[in-house]
DNA sequence: CTGGTTATTAAGGCG
DNA sequence: CGCCTTCCATAACCAG
């Protein structure tokens, strides 16, 4: 597209002859002798450099002013200033560098080539180098003893662990999961901030009744979309320092508590109405912890509040226990060495492309989480009796999402194989991890699935696909064989590209009685979008001054009486709707 | 069918 | 203000 753009815009200028440049190029030359010139400019000799770019500019100036862009330019300009398009300032509350700050760390010693020094090289060659990660050294063919044959892997620093996760997966305490966070985003007052966290935290866990909130809404959940807003400053702080994989609320309807999970492993706790008191007067109500290595892409409090799961690309689960006061490791994937023999994730770990992708509670009980994979592997982890109820492989490719149907027993599987299966979790107790299984239903996509997941009433199945569609697919848990057409189809904009997380649109989770879900999205000026599950109808696409950047990933706070929802952009932070 | 390469995308940080 | 980096996303394409 673009290599034909400018083709196009080349011969354009080069197609354009008899025009008066040409004769002032020719005044131009005439100055100069032609004959000694070696600096020549469509056809005409110059006697220096300089007088052939001046020409050159000349032509080049006078083309552009042909061709009406500088007009196109400018009145883009004026428009580009008006209300619509005007360029916001990120807002600055919440996580900020403290520059005058400085890193007691030593800088490592640059490297010098060894080709500019004149030394002979010595085949060593590195083939793969991430900052803080294994360095692999390859030889390039040599045969000299002191150069191994066959690539090295040596570590650079001495205790690295596994997939260089930040320990050997035993709990980590509240100062070491702020320690873990590093110089840069480390201040004085970080582990009085954390520990008054928990303390925050630990207060709410006694609030919450187990059932959920007994009052009722004052007008519908749709009704108050209508009364949201994203104009308050107050409504979007920065939490964690890269792009948002993840979001959640604590279900508490006293404070409102907003984490969120970045790509490098930060996890960051914003208690949104915090007042400004002289512990967090610097914070903005802002807590950063960093109990992960890798991507945090799911992140999900228990009902009560008192457990917050974490799942990390770096092959971990965390669960964030607020009794116990720590971060413990749930799960942890390893390859098939002796050592890693008794774990539970022992032989999940296949080495390239391998990855934990999503988890999730298992809703019947708490103490059991599904798991998906890069690899297409899907699990179900009993954490009472640390066992794995079954480990399949239900894809050759990278599972998005997996969802379980209000039923029991009906499991949605999504991902790159552009499929969604659904599966009868009753059947696979006590299968092989090498089992040939077959879905009972399956939505074919034409491109990749991002999610797909059950509304809480369990009567719709909502999927966002590549497709740049948003598709809605009622009881899909009793029907069998191949889903032709989804109910409701919607046409979303779902292209994120590479810097952005995908978009996976996400359903009230506990509106029984309401079928809404919210979505992110492309559009400008940027919005949050929330839609009717059961018409299929934007009720609203919500912009504010607030909301500057897209927000990748969104979910709503449990509560039935304030709807309130949340999103997540690429860096880092977090914007309030209600 | 698999492995390799490249295009696309948004937004903050920095000079 | 404009250039630079991001780089465990996906897809489209090509070669073997």
């Amino acid at each position: 597209m673009v290599t034909t753009r400018r083709r196009n815009a080349t011969s354009e200028v080069t197609a354009a002859k008899n025009t008066n440049i040409e004769d002032e190029l020719s005044e131009l030359a005439a100055e100069s002798s032609p004959t000694t010139s070696n600096f020549i400019f469509k056809g005409v000799s110059y006697n220096s450099y300089e007088e052939m770019v001046k020409a050159k500019r000349m032509f080049n100036n006078e083309m552009l002013k042909k061709s009406g862009l500088l007009e196109a330019s400018a009145s883009f300009r004026e428009n580009a200033s008006g209300v619509t398009m005007k360029k916001v300032q990120a807002s600055q509350r919440g996580l900020r560098v403290d520059r005058k700050r400085k890193d007691p760390t030593v800088p490592l010693s640059r490297r010098k080539s060894s080709r500019i020094a004149g030394v002979q090289a010595d085949g060593m060659y590195i083939e793969d180098e991430r900052s803080g990660g294994r360095i692999v050294i390859g030889a390039a063919g040599s045969s000299s003893a002191l150069i191994p044959s066959e690539k090295v892997y040596f570590d650079d620093e001495k205790d690295k662990f596994y997939n260089n996760r930040v320990n050997d997966g035993s709990d980590l305490t509240i100062q070491d999961a702020v320690e873990l966070v590093g110089h840069k985003w480390m201040k004085n007052t970080s582990v009085k901030n954390a520990e008054h966290c928990f303390e925050t935290l630990s207060k709410l866990r006694d609030e919450i009744s187990p059932t959920g909130s007994k009052e009722k809404a004052s007008c519908s959940l749709v009704n108050q979309v209508d009364r949201m807003s994203v104009d308050n400053e107050k409504c979007v702080a920065k939490v964690v320092p890269d792009r948002i994989h993840s979001v959640a609320f604590h279900p508490s309807e006293h404070k409102l508590i907003a984490v969120t999970g970045d790509k490098k492993g930060y996890l960051g706790f914003w208690e949104v109405d915090a007042l400004p008191t002289e512990n967090d007067s610097e914070t903005d109500g802002v807590t950063l912890f960093k109990p992960h290595a890798g991507a945090i892409n799911s992140l999900e409090w228990n009902k009560s509040g008192s457990k917050l799961l974490s799942l990390s690309y770096d092959g971990t689960v965390r669960l964030f226990d607020i009794n116990r006061q720590v971060f413990t490791e749930a799960f942890a994937a390893y390859d098939n060495s002796d050592e890693f023999k008794s774990k539970l994730g022992y032989g999940m770990d296949e080495g390239s492309k391998f990855y934990t992708q999503y988890a999730c509670y298992d809703h019947r009980n708490e103490e059991c989480i599904f798991l998906s994979t890069s690899l297409g592997g899907t699990g179900h982890i009993d954490l009472r009796v640390g066992k794995m109820t079954f480990d399949l492989s239900l894809s050759n490719k990278k599972i998005n999402s997996v969802s379980l149907h209000p039923n029991g027993h009906t499991l949605a599987t999504a991902g790159l194989d552009c499929e969604v299966n659904l599966w009868d979790i009753r059947k696979f107790t006590g299968l092989q991890s090498g089992s040939k299984l077959k879905p009972f239903t399956t939505q074919i996509s034409s491109r990749s699935i991002n999610s797909a997941f059950f509304s809480p009433s369990g009567k719709n199945l909502l999927t966002t696909t590549m497709a740049n569609t948003l598709d809605i697919i009622s009881d899909a848990h009793l029907q069998n064989g191949l889903i032709k057409n989804p109910n409701q189809r919607i046409k979303h904009h779902n292209q994120t590209g590479r810097w952005l997380s995908t978009f996976m649109a996400q359903w009230h989770p506990t509106a029984t009685n309401e079928e809404l879900f919210v979505v992110g999205s492309m559009s400008k000026p940027r919005r949050m979008e929330f839609f009717d599950g059961s018409t299929g109808e934007m009720i609203k696409g919500l912009d504010g001054e607030c909301l500057t950047a897209v927000a990748s990933r969104c979910c709503f706070h449990p509560s039935t009486r304030n709807l309130i929802a949340l999103g997540g952009n690429s860096s880092g932070r977090l914007t309030i709707a209600r």
